[in-house]
RNA sequence: GUCCCCAUAGCUCAACGGAUAGAGCGCAGCCCUGCGAAGGCUGAAAUGAUGGUUCGAUUCCCUCUGGGGACACCA
């Protein structure tokens, strides 16, 4: 990664000439003018930029220029082609980093109550966790989705109630009606649990698969009870003096990992709370081997934060081995007004309808482009209009073009072998941008493997495809110039190639044809 | 009342404290008798309001306005 090299070379310059170790940063300027790297290092030492770059030398970069206190680098072609070479060599595998050192990292997301269908809300976090797991995995860490069921405790008591249309019910919509001619029992616990069991079968599961989320382990929260977990963690915490009795409650003293109070464990009338099995699942989650923990909530759950990270640390976390990203929550407009979404009202959207609506890659794309902290209001009707004109086609179309182009070489009047291209032949401005913009991958990965932010993904995607059809547009790969129609076909193949592995980590399809 | 998040073009969204704030849709135009026009090119169009820190602020801090969320012996 060159990006890494540059700053190396910055660092050794400045140690050279001022014998201080520099925080060095770089960024890729907008402007191409200003070089295809750039740092501010001179500003940031208050130095002479000039003198900075005049120290730095490599064949990595054709020349180095200052302006306005930066130092900018323009990277030399030799890198170029080397790089491209790469691509071709590495298909699939393009843009791996090593960052994680096979690293077992748990990613868990959705993990909606079995008490009814998956809604946007549970969509968007949904896509955001599976693509994070996918990018992780490309930064060597051994990342695996979990799902946890919480089949157990008052709100499968209330889903019985609701399934029995007593006065406790509490949930609505069409699938309770179904679940009423399905299930007959006598005990509110009994037909609480199987409704649950058939909600997670026969709703969740189907739409988790037509999300293309793959779980590599759904989690049931009984099981934590049938091994007495949630009582040996209790006692752990009992050992480890972490515990008190008050007005006939036991209180974890989360107060002293950061929380604004103490929270209860077990209620006054002998009920455990749910931080009670969510600390005895921390501690099965760390005895699994897992290093690192990363929860996708919403909104909602922001106040749940430190009393979970403080029970973590309890059961053998360190801080910063757990992440929490919160979404921010999805709000219904329909009509122009909102409505309050809500499985107790029965008003609600599910995932099922989106993705029948607008398809699966613009329903993921739509919601992948959005920043985690972006509020969103979600018009269906608006997204049924847009979703023709989603950029997940802008994308799509530059792939369908490529390998439209790829398939003509079959039966081209033209000898064109692909075996030893000359690809110094690309040359022009158009060429060379595409090829910077395809050797970014892995530095995409690296930056979304550190900070989360999937919406990276369809930015450089997009980013991607309008370099390839602005090259399209002026370059024809096929000519009578064979010698430059093989550099060309090398370079669409490329092209091709980190097309499809960044639409793969956004588990959004590459179509041949559209 | 306390805490978290948000406010960027007509609309939906981007932008590690940096250079001329980027896209898509929409709008006004231009480009197919050569590999797919679901494309390319040109243009109009934006940082909610006051202060502050900084060589430099959409980004950090104060205040204000307007939204969303959280403050349980709920999940």
């Amino acid at each position: 990664m060159i990006r890494k090299e540059l700053v190396k070379l910055i660092k050794e310059a400045a140690k050279k000439l001022y014998k201080e170790e520099a925080e060095v940063r770089i960024e890729r300027p907008e402007n191409s003018v200003f070089g295809d790297y750039s740092t501010n290092v001179a500003m940031v030492l208050n130095k002479n930029p000039n003198e900075i770059a005049s120290a730095i030398k490599s064949d990595l970069i054709e020349r180095v220029e200052v302006k306005n206190g930066f130092v900018n680098f323009f990277i030399s072609k030799d890198y170029l082609v080397k790089e491209l070479k790469e691509i071709l060599k590495e298909k699939e595998k393009f843009g791996q980093v090593r960052l994680g050192k096979g690293k077992k990292v748990n990613v868990e997301f959705i993990s909606a109550n079995p008490t009814g269908p998956l809604t946007l809300g549970n969509g968007r976090g949904g896509f955001c966790g599976d693509v994070l797991a996918n990018v992780l995995n490309r930064a060597d860490f051994k990342a695996e989705r979990e799902y946890y069921v919480n089949d157990a405790g008052e709100q499968i008591r209330k889903l019985g109630h609701s399934v029995f249309g007593d006065q406790e019910a509490v949930y609505q919509g069409p699938y309770i009606e179904e679940l009423k001619k399905k299930i007959k029992g006598n005990s509110v616990e009994d037909v609480g649990k199987r409704a649950a069991k058939v909600i997670l079968e026969e709703m969740i599961k189907p739409s988790v698969r037509k999300m293309g989320i793959d779980f590599d382990v759904w989690f049931s929260e009984s099981n934590l009870y049938k091994e007495k977990e949630d009582d040996k963690v209790l006692n752990l915490l009992k050992e480890k003096k972490l515990v008190y009795e008050s007005e006939g409650a036991l209180w974890f003293e989360s107060t002293k990992f950061g929380d604004d109070k103490d929270r209860v464990l077990i209620k006054a009338d002998g009920e455990k709370t749910y931080l009670a099995s969510d600390t005895a699942y921390l501690k099965n989650k760390f005895k699994r081997g897992f290093k690192k923990l990363i929860f996708i909530w919403g909104a909602d759950h922001y106040g749940y934060i430190n009393r979970i990270k403080g029970a973590a640390e309890v059961m053998g976390y360190k801080k910063g081995d757990v992440d929490i990203i919160i979404m921010q929550l999805v709000r219904l407009i329909q009509g122009g007004q909102e409505v309050k979404m809500s499985k107790r009202t029965g008003i609600y959207v599910t995932i099922d309808e989106l993705i029948d609506e607008v398809g699966l890659d613009a329903a993921r794309f739509f919601f992948l482009a959005r920043g985690n902290d972006s509020h969103l209001a979600f018009d269906l009707d608006l997204a049924k209009e847009q979703s023709e004109k989603n950029p997940v086609y802008y994308v799509q179309y530059a792939y369908a073009r490529i390998c439209s182009i790829i398939s003509k070489i079959s039966n081209s009047k033209f000898k064109i072998q692909n075996k030893f291209p000359d690809l110094k032949l690309l040359n022009k401005p158009v060429e060379l941008d595409l090829i910077k913009q395809l050797i970014i991958l892995p530095e995409i990965i690296e930056d979304t493997a550190k900070d989360y932010q999937v919406q990276r993904l369809p930015q450089y995607a997009l980013d991607l495809a309008s370099s390839f059809h602005r090259f399209y547009q002026e370059c024809r790969v096929i000519s009578e110039d064979i010698k430059l129609s093989q550099a060309r076909l090398a370079l669409i193949e490329a092209t091709r190639i980190v097309l499809k592995n960044t639409l793969g980590l956004m588990g959004v399809s590459a179509p041949e044809k559209m």
